[in-house]
DNA sequence: TTTAAATGATAGTATTACTATTAACTTCGC
DNA sequence: GCGAAGTTAATAGTAATACTATCATTTAAA
């Protein structure tokens, strides 16, 4: 198992980058330290004069990687999204119960990404926490028509198929089961971070919480 | 009913401006004309130079009356969540069926806001729209837990409340009434957005579905 | 009618998000 | 080991944004 993670890796929509970072080690640092400046400062505050400042390095050579910030924070999320199928799919494979299946891909989902599969050691808990906070500012603007086309999250997408497909695989005759699962891939974000800053509009506040409170979602709308 | 809802008003906080909108036919302007601009070219694109330009004044003016686009945007945000509570509890007043209640609450969530309650006489689609796009913007950022203490989103928690109250009315052992009501409060403003923008990944392309959707996932996890 | 308050006009600053250019360093084929 | 090609660094510059400041003018209230 560990050669085929090792060997397996997410492969990101390469209109995302100019160069691809993984090319480098330049383009690497790149990311790594982004993620590490973004998971500390948030979005806003994060720009490529203070990222190649925190590398050594200067704002062209990053502009030489990812046309701007944007494209960066995209594919940090492709990132993140391509960790979450892979585990996915390695978690459910050959599991015959289709509940079973969907409560581990659940399970899955509100869990750290292992970020061993990519070339950035970075720790999965920032990816994370990353996501939480900026992944919807990444399709919440003007272009994203435009950029949904380009297939700027396919991944993304292709992991709520994969789920919806798990739910009308344990109930055949439910009908909404593209907004179930993206209802379920939502929440994986937004109920962190309401357990961060708004904590009394939820109830979980631990993943063992949050994984219960949507068994019991799942398992009562899908069987009774 | 008329006059009550003509002399009932939107209570907003009033650190969120630095003069009341309301006390002025500019500041009616700014908030009016802000809506019709944020709705059609989003967030980003909108600032206080092209707004003073819509409404034939000055960035300086309108600096008197929010000190910036974001508590403008805030300010909004509260107009619309003060017309939903107010909508909400107008009608499920009276109802003494706890699920009735529940329902009618999950249904008003999912209505155009009526801004006859208001000052301001904009179309509530396009407020709604503004919403769906750009409340997610309104508190994923650096400062959420201050502007939090400082009592910017009241009304929006004020409301999740509310249907969290009629949640445990409806099944008092359900453990996990917080996060359904935010879950409900979350999916009213992005399943439109899905529905628009990522269309195979809901099944909902109406307000109608989306009741169907809300009130089957509510009734088994209640009930059963 | 006087006075204060509200608004308009204009100018200016710091920061951001880039683009352009040239110089220096690395790597790779030969 | 050498030169060419590719990569990165250094520096400078631009347009737009998000304000702040000042003062003049208009409007409204006492």
């Amino acid at each position: 198992m560990h050669n085929l993670l090792s060997s397996l890796r997410v492969d990101i929509n390469s209109s995302l980058y100019l160069k691809d970072p993984e090319s480098s080690s330049l383009g690497i640092n790149i990311v790594k330290s982004s993620i590490d400046l973004i998971d500390l400062h948030g979005i806003e505050e994060f720009n490529f004069k203070k990222l190649a400042k925190a590398i050594g390095s200067t704002e062209s050579s990053i502009y030489r990687y990812f046309e701007n910030k944007h494209r960066l924070l995209l594919y940090i999320s492709s990132l993140y999204w391509g960790i979450m199928e892979f585990q996915t799919v390695v978690q459910t494979n050959n599991m015959p119960d289709g509940m079973e299946r969907l409560m581990k891909a659940v399970e899955t989902l509100f869990s750290t990404p292992q970020t061993k599969c990519t070339s950035f050691e970075v720790e999965g808990q920032k990816l994370r926490h990353i996501l939480n906070s900026e992944f919807v500012k990444a399709y919440h603007h003007k272009l994203v028509d435009e950029e949904n086309e380009a297939g700027y999250f396919s991944i993304y997408k292709r992991l709520a198929l994969r789920l919806s497909e798990m739910i009308a695989g344990v109930n055949a005759n439910y009908r909404y089961n593209n907004s179930l699962a993206s209802l379920i891939i939502e929440g994986s974000l937004n109920q962190y971070f309401l357990s961060e800053h708004f904590h009394n509009l939820t109830d979980c506040h631990s993943k063992d919480n949050l994984y219960e409170f949507y068994k019991d979602l799942l398992t009562k709308t899908l069987t009774s």
